[in-house]
DNA sequence: CTAATATTCGACTCTTAATTCGAAATATAA
DNA sequence: TTATATTTCGAATTAAGAGTCGAATATTAG
């Protein structure tokens, strides 16, 4: 029988670990991050990870399931406005700049380590997935209602979205500062790339 | 006493196994590209691969040397009309946009393998690099000079850069088409986001 | 043709890192 | 307080993969 508190604890334990592993993607990258630095980190044995976890793996694909339902969740309110898509487009890529400068070490982890992990189609890679692909066709028919409205530049919108998802990526990820992108440089952007045609 | 012949010999097995090495990352992505595997690919032994190469570290270090020393002859002859920064700009990446375009593989490694390798600062990784930081001050320089010249929007050219480095890297790699930007939709998209401003 | 040189590769070593195995320690419940 | 369940981890196991060795095999030069 396992009390409502030992359940609380065992989650803390869990969630002490997949900070750890953060920690050692940050330092080390995906591939270079082993169990012995995880536990490490966790100040754990490395047995004990595989009492909270199965495998290395399953440790990285919990952070993508955690971390993708969290950008869903963040970006779900404010999806369903479809009067002005652009403005909801923005809205939304806001909101993600916000929980990006808010734990960049995370997103980056979000945003990358998926090309490095799934090549392997395993049934658990699933759930993140879910996530993932959901946001991503929400932006996309977003950019598509644009269009159609002038609020964006006329393009295929498959396309638009790949540029716009590679500027994003840049501006938070690329070069070597630490510092985050603030929410006025990323709006400037956002807007001086993607706002400044049709009507509104 | 070693031949001309030989030594071209020598230097297209050399060609086979960069060739083989490449192959192996397109389907394995680079961490998990075995010399087995690469070996078998080339159609060579294992132990072979290091009569021509001292380690495989070698090997994508050899790759990456031979594609930025070619990217950067590519450009070198166009950059140095500076009077129209912007039009200079956009003609370096269209050059840069026809390589990708002729061998999409080489060029994502070329883009995509610096991250995942040159963690360990040798003394070796410096040729490539001279290359590659040579290229993007050249690009940041005409972005500069292109702002100062109303060409571009008024930004702050180390972010404008990784902008349009994002948006570049997006529009040739994300998503999964296999078919590489036209030559035209990129200039379409090029001059769409950049190229719309100021004067010109 | 024959010695020297260049090339090839199967089999072996070595290292690293994931995963497992008990057995001990700790906490919980009766 | 004793039996049961939970948690911890040092040490052993296993596997993959980089790099080496030494013996063929092939090529070249004289």
């Amino acid at each position: 029988m396992i009390s409502d508190r030992q359940e609380k604890e065992r989650e803390i334990r869990k969630e002490q670990i997949l900070k750890a592993a953060l920690k050692v993607f940050k330092l080390q990258g995906i591939e270079k991050s082993t169990m012995d630095e995880i536990a490490k980190q966790a100040d754990f044995g490395k047995a004990s990870l595989y009492y909270y976890f199965s495998s290395k793996e399953e440790i990285f694909v919990e952070l993508l399931d955690r971390g993708w339902k969290m950008i869903w969740e963040s970006i779900e309110p404010v999806i369903h406005n479809r009067d002005h898509p652009k403005d909801t487009f923005i809205n939304a890529l806001n909101i993600i700049g916000g929980l990006v400068r808010n734990d960049s070490v995370l997103f980056e982890f979000l945003f990358t380590a998926p090309k490095t992990l799934s090549e392997n189609p395993n049934e658990k890679n699933i759930e993140w997935k879910k996530y993932q692909s959901k946001m991503y066709s929400v932006l996309q028919s977003l950019l598509e209602e644009g269009i159609e409205k002038k609020e964006f530049p006329r393009m295929r919108p498959d396309i638009l979205m790949r540029a716009i998802g590679g500027l994003f990526h840049g501006l938070f990820f690329l070069g070597n500062e630490k510092k985050s992108m603030s929410r006025e440089t990323m709006e400037e952007f956002i807007t001086t790339f993607i706002g400044n045609y049709g009507t509104s």
